[in-house]
DNA sequence: GCGTAACCTTACGCACGAGTAGGTATGCTC
DNA sequence: GAGCATACCTACTCGTGCGTAAGGTTACGC
């Protein structure tokens, strides 16, 4: 009895991305683990084997989700942070690109990523995404560097990066959690913090603890 | 028939503190939800319906946790930054004691850490602590300004304090997963990029951006 | 030396949610 | 319009782990 299906059959590829909308909605909300797999194929409009089916167990749909955040991500910022400009135009194109991101997907970045911190199956996965990150910032300063003549050990050049990156991270989550914010004033207010800072570094200007 | 008790029977206080340790030792370990209660309780060397007379459920005995390691660091730092001292020194002293925590505590602090960020119900309880250090901080930067005869929105004060506060988790985070780093040492360098930075916005430099 | 209160145990109920078995409908190809 | 692949469903199984009921044992007051 065909009294119009009440939805149409839709293609597989279609219905994935329908699916990891949900998915990304419903972990944003609840966490991983609060999350059910029966509330996220609700949400998507569908039955729980098609989730199964389509995109596996709900580590691996999780893991998808992952994946196609982060890559959005990584593109908006590459594509804004072309590698052949001075270090601070290269370093505010990428804070802005970023900040705009999570402006924009607050739901879906900025909650993934603090899911993702505590999970232990995750952590991995996001630590590559972090040291990725890492990697780009911690290059920028050493080209920097260079430039000027300089050099600072290896180690030392990743830390600061990592601190930086931290300090992103956390006004992210700021962002995240100020709707009303404006990415681009939140973009100026980490340069102020990281390139002043970053650009005494790079002039040679550095701080000794006092001798107690 | 006493073939010796295994072991003795202690009082409630003692064995409150057992069972915080290792909660807080299993929580670390696993995950919040991948910790189990029946492991908690062994791993205390005591039987389940114990942890729940004494601590409550499990979500109550996770808050216990994030209290006790909570309090010990805010302690561990109000106990470092005299309020009479200068800006700079003040930021040293608390960033050396935080420092210093984390690599006493890599276990219990760290991963305590991480893992309320991500779990709902304790997200709050973590905002609170780490408002209170947001607080601190600007309260220290704002305090400096003052002394030099300027002034910032409290806004813009907030957020750079905010964005001080995350790289500082961060370069704990990095600092926990580096078990053979030198905590004093982490903190030099959250010195150089934190300290050198803000004192260049103390000094009323600040960066604009571009016009484009 | 006996009650009573605090300490501690074993052994279970029960809900919740991941994952699946097995079956139905729809469109596409020839 | 037969056959076949693909989209899709309802309705289950079953493990896991939280929280508890009911009862044993040790210390301590009187």
């Amino acid at each position: 009895m065909s009294t119009v299906p009440a939805f149409k059959r839709l293609p597989r590829a279609v219905r994935e991305q329908q699916m990891l909308d949900a998915a990304v909605k419903v972990f944003s909300r609840r966490g991983f683990h609060a999350a059910s797999m029966d509330e996220i194929a609700e949400d998507a409009g569908i039955s729980k084997p098609m989730v199964y089916a389509y995109l596996g167990t709900k580590e691996e749909l999780f893991v998808a989700c992952l994946h196609r955040e982060g890559t959005r991500m990584m593109q908006a910022i590459a594509g804004a942070a072309a590698p052949d400009l001075p270090a601070d135009e290269r370093l505010w194109r990428g804070l802005k690109a970023f900040f705009g991101f999570v402006g924009a997907y607050r739901d879906g970045w900025a909650v993934l990523y603090r899911q993702a911190r505590g999970e232990q199956p995750f952590a991995g996965e996001l630590a590559t995404m972090r040291a990725r990150l890492v990697e780009v910032v911690a290059g920028m300063l050493d080209h920097a560097l260079r430039a000027e003549g300089r050099e600072i050990a290896a180690l030392d050049l990743e830390v600061v990066a990592y601190a930086l990156v931290g300090a992103t991270e956390s006004l992210a989550d700021w962002l995240a959690d100020h709707p009303d914010a404006d990415p681009e004033k939140t973009a100026t207010r980490m340069m102020n913090v990281a390139w002043l800072g970053a650009a005494q570094l790079l002039h040679g200007v550095t701080w000794h603890p006092p001798a107690d």
